[in-house]
RNA sequence: GCCGGAGUGGCGAAACUGGCAGACGCGCUGGACUCAAAAUCCAGUGAGGUUCACCCCUCGUGUCGGUUCGAUUCCGACCUCCGGCACCA
């Protein structure tokens, strides 16, 4: 007998599945198709044992898809643009490129040698011009549809990237890649309307039945949407000499509070604000208030961090449902980039404006009054009250509820012309613009007669030159290109300039799991028909920390190109898992830690089926773990036996008669049962809960009850093939063993593919597992004989019972209540009632004599 | 503060629809094999009590309470941890 060695199984099998181009597919009408994905690689040079996870969990699915008979697509290819690769050139002078190129490389041989079985002809590289080409095509039809546009904004700053963020990538007022502060700067930039579809990403959240409720709450909660009305305060002209003043508008999600408003609050950067600069008494004293407050710190302004304080205008403006003037003030806390840069300051029902109020002493006047509590009084409140309640002291709204009072109010105040219903939203457009190099170059020319001009599709790509030297430091590298930055304008043929800042490299990964189903197109991103064939994504698998930044995007992108009408669907994913990460030391694997596992030092020693079995093993996908070497070793373990008892088989049954020629006895029904019920089990943790860890459970113990079943029969595990007598196994366990060893090694297949491949040949069949196809549960032989019933009294067990399968209630009923153990708990009690659950469990209920 | 998720042996975990808590693996203990070891195979392993032993009993899924014949599972309150949002009007 040969003994288990995965070097030389794992060299042969990946050999053969590159030689067949076994994974390689094409659309295919006649069958079922299945898109597998994870999430592609950003190349940072190696791979460790917490990123090919993802990978393994991936291709246990595709594998066991493949099985199933499914048209299997399982891609994977390079999110190759970032800044990574930038800072390794400013740092070791090797050009992005190169860089990139290399770990690429490196990664890719990583990914081969743990026998992943992705369609590689379909690999590309996000930097490549064949696929950043069509991010330009797709800005130029989003710039069309005015889903592109250039704005100057006050944007997020990273000094240390020296670049611009979207709100999605600060994270606790720091930048996500780095950790820095980040900044504001003002610039022009580049935004894609993903408000535009803000309601329908929401509404579509609503539909991903098999996404993690963790993320769509993520999701909806950045949204943040949120119901209310914009109301028009009338701004009561100061001196004879000043314009009218158009009406100040407040967004509120509370109008039922609007009889307590006792100020209008606005931004400082609010329109009004400079106006009202202009006509006041002092305007340089009003300017420099406001410059003030403009100056302070972004993120401390945007998260509550900083003292709360204002001025008056010395203006007033009329509250339209009581009538009366409120004065106007400037408040640092309202944000600019929010509803509409103004609120009503309700100092009774909202904590904020409470604060403000007693600070500067505005008036609190209650309108709300809480069910059940003790009136509440402006002058004694400590804190405001934001619950609903019933209206008081609010004109003829007094009395309402909350809820009615709103509709109510907003009815007024579209009649009278005052306000409207109105729904906000927290998420912002997205800025895509980054003054970094290694990106796509965004595809517009500004030419001074005709403006920003887009670049015509036929001059597409816009193709990033050669830059040799990166300082770091400065405006976009592209700047520094004259031969990039001079070209003709394609509206008039003059002079013009081109856009030197380059995309965010979210946008590569916003639509690169369309390019692979089409990704050697060169007429256009991809043929509609065959995203048609393989989309949506069945199954999308990758870490958590995307759930609102790649997510979203993606789901946005699709929105978009469905309205273009090149993808059917609406949603990208039907199917999402977010895999946990593989610590070590209670840590995330990370270089500057010091606790990375290599791959590839594991597989020198227990091979990559071991590697793969244990990361699936040792916790459900979604789950964090531990990494431990023990835990590998137990899995290198259970290969081996697997390996000593189909050898051991092989050697013992040359030739082993067929199941339907045999005459089964019990004990041969009993293993066929353990066999069918294994794969029922297997298959559906795979299919249905992808609960990788409890289906390799379940094939440990299919191999514990072979070994036990083999040792009783002198099935040879560690014996000779016939025992001290010279007799041989019989025939009809030696056929069982057969069909569960087949439907064993086709089952482990997905985790251990290369030894389950030599497995499969050595038990005599040419042709692979994927021929072979995955087993199936046949539901005769799975059912049980005889099953054992537990017998609880009041709820805990005394017994169990031995009987027929299909042992009716009444049957259960009277064999529970004549056993011994029963009869001891019994004693002396009334038996109020006996519960029989047939199959399940008998339950006697049994109470003291004198309880009734 | 709001929203979501989690809490089970020495450890990773399992229990899928309210029905035998701890499957499977790691670790540990003992045995077989061996000159010996490694490897392998077999057995045991939640805590406590009782017993020569087999049996048997009590407790036990973060805490307290509830619903139920029966709760790791459902409900209420609370504690702890993880994640998201948060001066968003």
């Amino acid at each position: 007998m040969r003994d288990y060695d995965p070097q030389s199984i794992e060299k042969k099998w990946q050999q053969r599945w590159r030689d067949s181009r076994a994974f390689e597919v094409a659309e295919d009408p006649g069958r079922p198709k299945f898109y597998c994905l994870v999430m592609f690689a950003y190349p940072s040079g190696h791979a460790h044992v917490g990123h090919v996870r993802n990978y393994m969990i991936g291709d246990v699915v595709a594998r066991t898809r493949r099985m199933q008979g499914y048209n299997v697509l399982h891609p994977f290819g390079w999110d190759a643009f970032g800044m990574p690769a930038e800072n390794a050139a400013i740092k070791h002078g090797i050009h992005p490129e190169r860089w990139t190129l290399d770990n690429i490389a490196h990664m890719k041989g990583q990914l081969q040698r743990l026998g992943i079985s992705y369609a590689w002809e379909r690999e590309f590289a996000t930097c490549e011009r064949d696929y950043y080409k069509w991010n330009q095509w797709i800005f130029l039809r989003m710039f069309e549809r005015g889903l592109a546009y250039r704005q100057r904004s006050a944007v997020n700053w990273c000094p240390s990237c020296e670049t611009v963020l979207a709100n999605e990538q600060v994270v606790d007022g720091a930048c996500w890649r780095c950790d820095t502060q980040v900044g504001t700067r003002e610039l022009n930039q580049w935004f894609f309307r993903i408000t535009r579809y803000a309601d329908a990403l929401l509404e579509g959240a609503e539909r991903l039945e098999q996404w993690p409720e963790q993320v769509l709450t993520m999701q909806r909660n950045w949204i943040g949407r949120s119901h209310g009305a914009r109301v028009r305060f009338a701004v009561i002209p100061g001196r004879e000499a000043d314009a009218a003043e158009e009406p100040v508008e407040v967004f509120t999600t509370r109008i039922d509070t609007i009889y307590g408003a006792t100020a209008v609050l606005l931004a400082p950067e609010h329109p009004l604000a400079e106006r009202l600069a202009a006509s006041s008494a002092d305007p340089a004293a009003f300017r420099a208030q406001l410059d003030r407050f403009r100056a302070l710190d972004r993120t401390a302004r945007t998260t509550g961090q900083i003292e709360k304080e204002g001025f008056d205008t010395g203006r007033q403006a009329l509250n339209p449902f009581t009538g009366k003037p409120v004065p106007i003030w400037i408040a640092n806390f309202v944000l600019a980039e929010y509803g509409t840069g103004a609120i009503m300051a309700v100092p009774a029902h909202d904590q904020r404006d409470f604060e403000f109020a007693r600070r500067y002493g505005l008036p609190v006047t209650v309108v709300v009054q809480p069910d059940g509590a003790p009136p509440l009084r402006g002058e004694t409140l400590e804190a405001a009250s934001a619950e609903h309640g019933v209206l008081v002291d609010s004109g003829p709204f007094s009395g309402l509820s909350s809820a009615a009072a709103m509709r109510a109010m907003t009815q007024a105040a579209e009649e009278r012309g005052t306000g409207r219903g109105e729904v906000q939203f927290r998420l912002k457009d997205w800025g895509v613009s980054r003054q970094r190099y290694w990106g796509t170059p965004i595809p517009i020319v500004y030419c001074e007669t005709c403006g920003t001009q887009p670049v015509p599709d036929e001059d597409l790509p816009v193709e990033l030159p050669r830059v040799e030297q990166f300082s770091g430091r400065g405006d976009s590298p592209l700047a520094e290109v004259p031969e990039f930055v001079a070209t003709a304008c394609p509206g008039c043929g003059g002079p013009a300039k081109r856009e030197t800042d380059t995309m965010d490299t979210f946008v590569d990964s916003s639509w690169y799991f369309y390019r692979y189903c089409d990704p050697r197109n060169d007429a256009q991103p991809f043929d509609p028909a065959t995203v048609a064939y393989w989309g949506p994504i069945d199954f999308y698998s990758g870490g958590i920390e995307h759930a609102i930044l790649h997510l979203i995007y993606s789901r946005f992108f699709c929105r978009v190109l469905n309205d273009l009408g090149m993808v059917e669907h609406e949603e990208p994913f039907k199917r999402l898992l977010t895999q946990g990460m593989v610590l070590r030391n209670g840590a995330v694997m990370s270089k500057s830690r010091g606790n990375v596992v290599d791959p590839d030092d594991m597989l020198a020693t227990y091979g990559a089926d071991a590697l793969r079995l244990y990361e699936m093993f040792v916790a459900p996908p979604e789950r964090e773990i531990e990494w431990t070497d023990a835990g590998l070793e137990g899995s290198y373990r259970f290969l081996g036996r697997v390996w000593r008892l189909v050898s051991a088989f092989c050697t013992a049954a040359p030739d082993c008669p067929a199941l339907d020629a045999v005459d089964l006895q019990s004990a041969d029904r009993a293993l066929r049962r353990r066999t069918h019920d294994t794969i029922r089990r297997v298959s559906s943790d795979i299919d249905v809960r992808v609960h990788l860890n409890t289906a390799v459970s379940a094939l440990m113990e299919l191999v514990n009850e072979l070994y036990a079943f083999c040792a009783r029969e002198r099935i040879g595990v560690e014996q000779p093939a016939a025992d001290e007598s010279g007799r041989p196994p019989r025939p009809a366990a030696l056929a069982v063993v057969r069909e569960a060893v087949e439907a064993l090694v086709l089952m482990l297949s997905p985790f251990a593919p290369h030894l389950a491949e030599e497995l499969w040949e050595v038990l005599g069949h040419a042709g692979g597992v994927v021929a072979a196809g995955w087993p199936e549960c046949d539901e005769e032989a799975a059912r049980a004989e005889e099953i054992v019933v537990p017998v609880q009294v009041n709820g805990r067990l005394r017994a169990r019972l031995t009987v027929a399968a299909d042992a009716p209630p009444d049957m259960l009923e009277a064999l529970a209540l004549k056993d011994p153990h029963v009869g001891a708990h019994t004693a002396g009690k009334r038996i109020a009632k006996v519960i029989v659950v047939p199959g399940k469990l008998v339950n006697v209920v049994a109470r003291s004599r004198e309880d009734r």
